[in-house]
DNA sequence: TAGTTTGTTGCAAACGTTTGCGAAACGCTT
DNA sequence: AAGCGTTTCGCAAACGTTTGCAACAAACTA
């Protein structure tokens, strides 16, 4: 069966296309009546517009982009939970693209937002992305780009970020308020920006105040490796930069048998998912990519609207206690 | 700027359109001459074609519609993440959309699938939905529809499933072949489909050869709660059905800091992300969303090559040993 | 009666492509 | 010189909409 379209109900009903197109729509030149009709043969056919035209006609899309490096994250999966409601809630659909932390799969994937005309794109840079230039092309387009979690370093651009120094600052506080005397604090990679910014925050909310080992692990199972070992040096306090880290952290006092918060504690930083999953509950700092994705989405809108204003922005971040520390 | 077209090329260039068009997809009625002009300046320009204009044209999309219940969710997660990449990999884009488990936002999801005009649509029903009405239109318009993990029970279709019974049965196995006696075997939802099928499959190979505790539990709190009530019974095997109810399990089981496995032996069916999270790992039946996200690309491709073959497929499962058992 | 308003509808162009068909230009053969 | 085949290109319609404008009839005003 063929789609119906405005032409087919016009030429069954015996008016002309722009009349039916301005019935569906309630356009209030057309009468009473012909609205009545057009609409119900509309229904009975049930037609749907076809949106390739309307976007062609309009020049707009109602579409936006999300290139992110894998949809199977429990940061990135909730916040793209949380663009897709806010787009839905706005009348706008969503493209999303996996780069595979690949910079030629970016740049593709960058290239079929362009081709398909999205009205702008959500994008978390993968870890080998340098070259900016196309995001050069996308200004020129005006095409407004919000730059999440990994964001450019030094380019003027829309960024959200979580707090990365709040939530350090908010933990190793929390750590100091316990009278903590020895912390093991594990990092992610030192390269990264979110470590650099987190990894500074801690120490110096610390501030010699009490012994600090730190350590830098990639994965979740040198986390893990890390963490055997340091354990020797008997530390009263684990600090995991991320969920990632905490998971490898884990896994070593699981091992050990070490009874939180008897023997040990524990806090770090967290989307929320992975703390609740021991018992007790980690205590975490919250970065919460659900309310980052709502940010980022308002960010989109401000562009939308006109805003040439550049902005960055940051969540919150609160402590949640969950019986670790 | 405004967007470089194949009008725009071709006035700089003083030629027609059509020899643009024709110039760019190396049609070989055109000389290489004039295609080399042509390639040149559209590159300087940064030409990228209309995909609007294209589709409306060859009234084809190349776009692939996904809805599920919530991105944010361990199991679509790596479903979309599968799906995702075969869809790259053969020129199509995905259109994801969540129902939030809500019939309504579905229908919605379903209508603006067929506004943008969708090559096909993976679908992974809400808990509410009822009525199959919307997916005989699209029968009718020849938009081939791949229902996965929660599908339609007596509906013809196309579906795609994990091995339910299968993974059930190989979890079973493996722990009669421990000589385990008393098994807590802890199921989800008595109504879904799902756990009728694993339910099923379990009591059938453990057929009374061992002790059996069946419970039941909606959510991981309640898993949780009944855990703890039952490992009063004394049973020295949990087995769960999900990574869900797992989840719950082990914090019951940390809360009495029982060692695994020398106090209690843990198996549970599952993705494969959660086991991972302890010490030692638990031992699973793996019923990947990955293997299933690829599956069901396979179907939808089989559709599109004009298969009008119905089809229920299913994953194959396998043990992997962890430790726990 | 003529002119003006009001309400209703249609015409036609435009958005950016693709593609069947025809046509010009050229060289080659007799 | 005439015929023919090739190569290279352009015309124009079509896809399904939206929308400014004109057109027409009916009703009202002066």
């Amino acid at each position: 069966m063929t789609n119906t379209t405005l032409k087919k109900i016009s030429g069954l009903l015996g008016i002309s296309i722009s009349t039916v197109s301005r019935a569906l729509k309630d356009h209030p030149d057309i009468s009473e009546k012909t609205k009545l009709r057009v609409k119900e043969l509309a229904n009975t056919l049930d037609y749907e517009p076809n949106a390739n035209a309307i976007n062609l006609r309009t020049s707009k899309s109602n579409l936006f982009g999300l290139i992110v490096p894998t949809v199977s994250n429990f940061f990135y999966d909730s916040f793209i939970a949380s663009v897709e409601e806010e787009s839905r809630r706005n009348n706008y659909s969503l493209m999303i693209l996996q780069s595979g932390d690949n910079a030629a799969i970016e740049l593709e994937n960058l290239r079929l937002c362009r081709q398909s005309r999205v009205s702008g794109v959500f994008i978390c840079l993968s870890a080998e992305t340098i070259n900016m230039d196309v995001f050069i092309k996308f200004k020129e387009h005006n095409i407004p780009v919000i730059f999440f979690d990994k964001v450019p370093e030094h380019t003027d651009c829309n960024r959200v970020c979580v707090a990365d120094a709040l939530s350090a600052t908010i933990a190793a506080n929390a750590i100091l308020q316990k009278n903590k005397k020895k912390v093991l604090a594990i990092f992610g990679n030192p390269n990264l920006l979110i470590t650099k910014k987190r990894l500074h925050a801690f120490e110096k909310t610390i501030d010699e105040k009490i012994e600090i080992i730190i350590e830098y692990a990639n994965t979740s199972a040198e986390a893990m490796e890390i963490t055997t070992k340091a354990l020797q040096q008997k530390p009263d306090t684990v600090f995991c930069m991320s969920d990632e880290i905490l998971m490898g952290a884990m896994k070593a006092i699981q091992k050990f048998q070490l009874k939180i918060p008897d023997d040990i504690t524990v806090i770090g930083i967290s989307n929320g998912f992975i703390p609740k999953l021991y018992h007790p509950e980690i205590t975490y700092a919250e970065t919460s990519s659900y309310k980052l994705g709502k940010l980022a989405f308002a960010s989109m809108m401000a562009c939308m609207a006109g805003s040439t204003f550049i902005q960055e922005l940051t969540t919150e971040s609160l402590l949640v206690e969950g019986g670790s520390l």
